[in-house]
DNA sequence: GACTCGTGGTA
DNA sequence: TTACCAAGAGT
């Protein structure tokens, strides 16, 4: 049986995804632009931002130099933006640090916000043929299948075996294709459910296949209950109906975007927080509540809206600003907040 | 080592 | 509808 590898490649000229944006070329730039998209993120979500972001940003200098408030109105909806922020800190570091080009050194690489040891990998290996290994899900997938490797691979001592085997596995020649391609037999064949194993290449010895037990690799993560929060959301509009919109905090759940005040339960009533900021409020409604899912608890939303007479002390905190209709629709905003605001104003001015 | 951090698609 | 999960990294 010729090696793994060979197997592997002989399979991707035929089968694998040669057309994706960021092979043509598979520049430095362009490879980590997308590997970071890529993190957590599926290719047919990701593609319309690559896109747009190369429009915007067609070099490692035009995103160092944009504001960060750019760099997230263009990443909104995509999620987990302590991407964006750190993709914004990695090319300000290239820019000051290495002369605006990436490094090709691999500890270089890695040191750099946002680059792990699988993306630094992954980088290296596909813009410059670099003998690296790399783990994503699709590796793991497909690794722990092959080699019958039991236990969830967030546990470190499964995801060691993981790594181990992926480097063992390596071949010497056309590594970014060898890269690109054990990602595509994880997205097309050896797929979560429902794998395709007649089609795949290294099916022959797949120790899962052999034993009939692929549906137990890799082994799923414990389950945990997830926990139910409120906020209220206030959506204020002064007499010229701007809207009071707040950049969040830095880091954090939705760090750095815009949003409009939500205050948490633990937070002062309602009352309080308009008396605090010196607003004075007429019309005040409660609208439909909403709920929100993210990965690791659910979220409802109870928005409340209401004309503001602004006080002074409003906009005197840099934070919190009046936003008109134009504006907003240029801010990275949350995406079920954008969800609710454009049905909501879509409402009223009809 | 455990936890945090989004969103949309799929069955 | 609910549950799972997809090109992980930072703290």
């Amino acid at each position: 049986m010729s090696p793994f590898a060979d197997r592997l490649l002989s399979w991707f000229d035929e089968h694998g995804r040669h057309d994706l944006p960021w092979q043509h070329p598979r520049a430095p730039y362009r490879v980590w632009l997308s590997e970071v998209m890529l993190q957590q993120t599926q290719v047919t979500t990701v593609i319309p931002y690559f896109a747009r972001f190369l429009a915007r940003f067609p070099d490692v200098a035009s995103l160092a130099a944009a504001p960060l408030d750019d760099v997230l109105a263009l990443w909104a909806g995509l999620g987990y933006y302590a991407r964006a922020r750190n993709l914004h800190r990695c090319a300000q570091v290239v820019v000051a640090e290495h002369d605006g080009e990436f490094p090709r050194d691999f500890d270089a690489m890695a040191a750099l916000p946002g680059i792990g040891r699988s993306t630094a990998g992954a980088i290296l290996a596909q813009a410059h043929g670099q003998r690296h290994a790399i783990l994503d899900g699709n590796v793991r997938r497909v690794l722990a299948r092959h080699a019958a490797i039991g236990g969830w691979p967030g546990v470190p001592a499964v995801q060691k075996q993981l790594w181990t085997l992926a480097e063992r596995l390596l071949p010497h020649e056309r590594l970014a294709d060898y890269t690109q391609a054990l990602m595509d037999l994880g997205a097309s064949i050896c797929t979560a459910r429902k794998p395709r194993c007649l089609l795949c290449p290294v099916q022959a010895d797949c120790q899962a296949r052999i034993d009939g037990t692929i549906a137990q690799y890799p082994a799923p993560k414990p389950a945990r209950a997830r926990p139910q929060r409120r906020t209220q959301l206030l959506l204020a509009y002064d007499s010229a109906d701007r809207l009071l919109m707040e950049r969040r905090p830095p880091s954090g759940l939705w760090g750095a975007l815009w949003c409009p005040p939500l205050l948490a339960d633990t937070d002062p009533s309602l009352a309080d927080w308009l008396a605090a900021q010196n607003l004075d409020a007429s019309a005040i409604e409660t609208l439909p509540p909403f709920s929100h899912s993210f990965t690791h608890f659910d979220l409802e939303l109870q928005p409340t809206r209401l004309r503001a007479s602004a006080g002074a002390a409003a906009v005197a905190e840099s934070r919190w600003q009046w936003i008109d209709a134009d504006r907003l629709a240029t801010l990275g905003l949350p995406a079920p907040i954008r969800k609710m605001l454009d049905s909501l104003h879509a409402k009223t001015s009809s």
